[in-house]
DNA sequence: CTCGTTTATCTTTTT
DNA sequence: GATAAACGAG
């Protein structure tokens, strides 16, 4: 039992605080619903909160911290310790159960996966992995082929995610959100059950699994009881991100509530492609007896008051949401602006010159991000960003992890790790020359009778062109398996063996081989090989640059980010791209109302990411990526539909380049000489 | 059977 | 501009 901490480190937290906000953080045992708007300290509240219950005697490691993204958890746990740090008194255990949804899942059926039937050694599968998985099957169950046009596996297991994770009826999902792909129903079906035996028999979880199987766990009484008993406390942040199998499995933890805090913000719910429901906020307070506190954080500290007035604007042409007006005392005379640009090309380079130009006014880099709906949108941008030299780092799309020089890499010693693991062998067995699905195919099935794959197959007649490889190719097998050089040096080993697979393969070998040489790096920072695989599916470097690398963390360098992967960051100067109609709302998601409102939030969410400057960028035409044989290239594109004309007087509008220039139809030919002279300056930078 | 080439289709956002 | 089916040469 952990001493009282004396009331004045109770004190010193308090502080800094609001009233709101000391009332969420003295809140008893009771279930506590905590409604924070964007900006008003919600994730220093609740980690304030955590570190009152340790003041006054809760014991760290009978806390669970839960959040839906791995940005956000890391935030959360970072933030709780250096509270925690600050406590007075003996060295305290800090958080050990801390993390996403998936990743303690992952640790908790790891450890009870004798009681549920599960085997220990299992691995997880990525997104690819497991469509890729869904592909085998598809293709086992011949759906692939004929005159039919059947949904990629892609979208197979989109369709499959939904429909695990929203609790819902195929039939009713596909209605929802596939109906293009309605008549497959029978065929879908029938491809899921399959795909859920592959997953058995293979002893491998998606990441569906980890929460499916957790709330399945949570529905036995004992082991219920049991893992309910070891937390005293129960957070959880960004739950409006959160969907059923999440809430199911937050009612099993704490049936009755005591001690558990969630806390949201209904007007940033961004997730309901993944099956994410508003109803866990509204339904929360009314689960229990007597029903949740609800507490409301409606103070921004982040945005001055007109990026804030136009935000609220935005939202509040909401027709649904929690009543809730944030307000600031933060002043200042600068609206946020709509930067009127001709193209996307122009939107880029007006972006780079801004960004510079608010360097120049002592901004660092790192105080600046620039937002976007998809990842691809940053395309343009980047490459602007390159040519200028501004280091930059994006966030959303992950290229590391999905070069296939990488995935083999870690397919092999995933593998090892699991040989019933087929996505994995599949693709290993691959790389050798000569060994095509067929004959990886019938070697998997070898590998799967024995218990040795090293003997598996090193009795299997070697196939003709793959036989100069094969045995040392078994022999690494084998040393892997018996994990005869010990972790990290396994890495080594296997990369060793790759390497020169590498340079036949691949005409870039080199950058590749870099790769793999920062993947062993990497490696090393784990325990061992089961942790690293699974923590790097789990947690994997969420952050792409240019070529060079990811900068060093003391330089400095801009911020490229998706709106999701911003929710929860801040930064003083914020562009947003393309908030036209088609980029926002999405065209992809005009379908239905509640698509749109979704999108509608995220212009929100993307706007209340800046502290003191926001600028929406408006082209005026864009490129459409090969959307349809009309081959339309340029789409014409209007102000979004968030942005009505009664709003306008919130913002500043200008246009770039500044209309300064005399309007001559040779502009263009004299802007473009402008540029090149610049980029010949840079070579010599 | 493998493997390179050719053709038609589809494309968000995250764990 | 990636993915998957289909074709054709070894």
């Amino acid at each position: 039992m952990i001493p009282r901490a004396d009331p004045t480190a109770r004190d010193t937290l308090l502080e800094s605080l609001n009233p709101q906000q000391q009332a969420a953080v003295l809140h008893g045992e009771g279930p506590l619903l905590v409604i924070a708007g964007a900006g008003s300290g919600k994730t220093s509240t609740l980690a304030h909160r955590v570190a009152r219950l340790v003041a006054d005697g809760a014991d760290p490691r009978r806390l669970l911290l839960l959040t839906f993204s791995r940005r956000a958890a890391a935030e959360m746990g970072r933030r709780v310790e250096r509270l925690l740090a600050r406590l007075p008194g003996p060295q305290r255990a800090s958080l050990s159960w801390s993390g996403t949804f998936h990743g303690i899942g992952a640790r908790l059926l790891r450890e009870q996966a004798e009681c549920i039937g599960l085997a220990p050694g299992f691995t997880i599968l990525d997104r690819e992995d497991a469509a890729d998985l869904m592909g085998l099957v598809r293709h086992e169950q011949g759906l692939s082929g004929r005159d039919s046009r059947f949904p990629l596996k892609a979208t197979c297991l989109a369709v499959y995610s939904r429909a695990v994770n929203a609790e819902a009826e195929l039939e009713t999902v596909l209605d929802l959100a596939f109906p293009w792909v309605r008549m497959w129903e029978a065929e879908l079906r029938r491809l899921f059950a399959g795909y859920v035996e592959a997953k058995q028999r293979q002893q491998v979880l998606d990441y569906d699994d980890l929460l499916l199987y957790w709330a399945q766990m949570m529905l036995e009484p004992e082991i219920a009881a049991e893992i309910g008993g070891r937390f005293d406390h129960v957070l959880v942040d960004e739950y409006q991100d959160t969907n059923r199998l999440q809430a199911s499995i937050l009612t099993g933890l704490k049936p009755d509530g005591r001690g558990v805090t969630v806390v949201g913000d209904d007007a940033q719910a961004i997730y309901s492609f993944r099956a994410a429901t508003n109803r866990n906020i509204l339904d929360f307070p009314g689960l229990y007896r007597p029903p949740a506190r609800i507490l409301t954080l409606e103070r921004n500290y982040r945005s001055t008051g007109p990026i804030l007035a136009a935000s609220n604007a935005v939202i509040a042409l909401a027709p649904e949401r929690y009543a809730k007006d944030l307000w600031s005392d933060r002043l200042s005379g600068e609206r946020p602006q709509l930067v009127t640009v001709r193209d996307e090309a122009d939107q880029a380079r007006c972006v780079a010159e801004r960004i510079l130009a608010h360097r120049e006014a002592g901004l660092a880099l790192k105080e600046q991000a620039v937002l976007f709906r998809t990842s691809h949108h940053s395309g343009m941008l980047e490459v602007e960003l390159v040519r200028r030299n501004i280091p930059f780092v994006k966030f959303g799309g992950l290229k590391f992890l999905d070069s296939a020089h990488v995935k083999d890499l870690l397919a092999l010693l995933r593998w090892i790790e699991n040989p019933r693991d087929r996505v994995a062998g599949f693709r290993v067995l691959q790389i050798l020359p000569g060994i095509g699905p067929a004959i990886a195919g019938r070697l998997l099935d070898r590998v799967a009778e024995g218990f040795d794959p090293e003997l598996a197959l090193a009795a299997a007649p070697p196939p003709a062109r793959a036989e100069a490889l094969w045995p040392d190719f078994v022999a690494l097998v084998g040393r892997l398996h018996r994990r005869a050089a010990g972790w990290p040096a396994e890495m080594a080993d296997a990369r060793s063996w790759y390497d020169p697979l590498l340079a036949e393969r691949h005409a870039d070998a080199a950058a590749r081989a870099a790769d793999l040489v920062q993947l062993e790096q990497i490696a090393a920072g784990y325990a061992s090989r089961e942790r690293f695989l699974t923590e790097l599916t789990l947690d994997p470097p969420g952050a792409t640059s240019d070529e060079a690398g990811v900068p060093l963390l003391d330089e400095d360098y801009l911020i490229l980010s998706t709106i999701h992967s911003a929710k929860g960051q801040e930064w003083t100067a914020v562009h947003v791209l393309n908030v036209v109609d088609g980029c926002m709302p999405s065209d992809l998601a005009t379908g239905r109302a509640d698509e749109i409102e979704e999108e509608r939030r995220l212009l929100y969410v993307a706007m209340t990411r800046a502290r003191d400057h926001l600028a929406l960028m408006l082209p005026h035409r864009f490129y459409t990526h090969q959307q349809a044989p009309t081959g339309d290239r340029y789409v014409h594109a209007a102000r979004t539909r968030f942005l009505p004309p009664a709003l306008l007087p919130l913002f500043e509008e200008v246009s770039w380049p500044p209309p300064a220039r005399p309007t001559v139809v040779a502009t263009d030919s004299t802007r473009r000489a402008v540029d090149i002279a610049a980029r010949l300056r840079a070579i010599w930078r």
